[in-house]
DNA sequence: CCTATATTTCAGTAAGTTCTGAAACATAGG
DNA sequence: CCTATGTTTCAGAACTTACTGAAATATAGG
């Protein structure tokens, strides 16, 4: 009796264990892909700390857990939330705040993709305009047809067309549902 | 006569003057783009520079009108190339190196996804199947069917299928032409 | 109102990155 | 072989970003 409680005992800490093996490769790996993404890899690790617990943690869970600071853990917890990729979860009776992630990675996806369509896309293809503007032949009379002028044009089009279906491919993913983005992907798949 | 001729330069050199501020404006804001997705500002104002001239810059070129150093221009010009992004290209009777961009901005985007998807997507898919295996019932007998294992297992799952379509959008526009990318791209949008 | 607990803020510091300038190197041409 | 011209390298400086730890703030519950 006491020996069995003793081997399931083992065995479960044995599963947990291997449980937090997979969930600190899992955490390291999605860090080490944030930095070079442009987003700072404490965010990135709390972030896939919570999403792979599929539990909500609270902030000295990933303080202890990432080896950081309250400071850090606690301004980092609001950028995600911030951002919208992690919510507040409130646990009752408890006083402390707990994160969980959105569950839906496709959803995650379109979150982060309309702020950066919005924040770094718009701001380019809006420059792009603006330039094209400023050689207009209106602006410059006959010299636009000059030769110099003309290569610039054509290069500023040869981005623009770039951008801009980008930019419609963006903002369709960020205006679907989870469902309408899975036929919007077999299509293209099918296409491919 | 003479009259004439000072007219036709002021206009000439009013040509050129809106051209530099509309190549500044372009350039500027490349390289803002460039900073937040994990390029160095100088390097994306380099290839910008490089990119709406439409003709070789050499390193003092650069120097001079980005107002960097010559071991700055020098180290980031060969990192573009190593890149593939801009090109040596000789000037017969020239001492000097010149540098010119890839034209073709779709051909730009395949060359740097393909390095991203190979530097930064491949290795999240492997960490994930790596867990996938760990989590394994061959590894974990009966206690594979715990809720907590169950739990990871569902958002390693999440996230497998989200990577592995992504993978497949980008594989695909790395193997694809301009002519192929246009096609995808068509069929994508009438989709949408 | 007070205490215990939880959270946020922020000045100072650590770590990381980018850049400069000068020296070393390379080479074409006399 | 020497000089003139151009390129690369790299140690240290300048700058930027990320993090800590402690103090300030907030608030539940007695």
């Amino acid at each position: 009796m006491v020996v069995e409680t003793v081997v399931a005992e083992q065995k479960k800490s044995g599963v947990e264990e291997q449980l937090k093996r997979v969930q600190d490769e899992f955490i390291r790996r999605w860090g080490e892909m944030g930095q070079t993404w442009g987003i700072n890899r404490t965010m990135a690790e709390i972030h896939a700390l919570c999403y792979i617990t599929a539990a909500p943690q609270c902030t000295d869970d990933v303080m202890e857990r990432l080896n950081i600071s309250r400071g850090n853990a606690s301004m980092s917890l609001r950028a995600l939330c911030d951002w919208g990729i992690i919510r507040r979860y409130h646990k009752r009776g408890e006083r402390r705040e707990y994160f969980e992630s959105l569950s839906d990675v496709w959803e995650m996806f379109s979150i982060i993709a309309a702020e950066r369509k919005r924040r770094e896309m718009d701001p380019v293809l809006e420059t792009i305009k603006k330039c094209q503007a400023m050689l207009d032949e209106n602006n410059l009379g006959a010299a636009a047809k000059s030769e110099a002028v003309l290569a610039t044009r054509r290069r500023l089009e040869g981005m623009e067309e770039f951008m801009s279906v980008t930019n419609k491919i963006f903002a369709a993913f960020i205006s679907n549902t989870r469902a309408g983005l899975n036929k919007v992907v077999k299509v293209l798949l099918k296409a491919l």
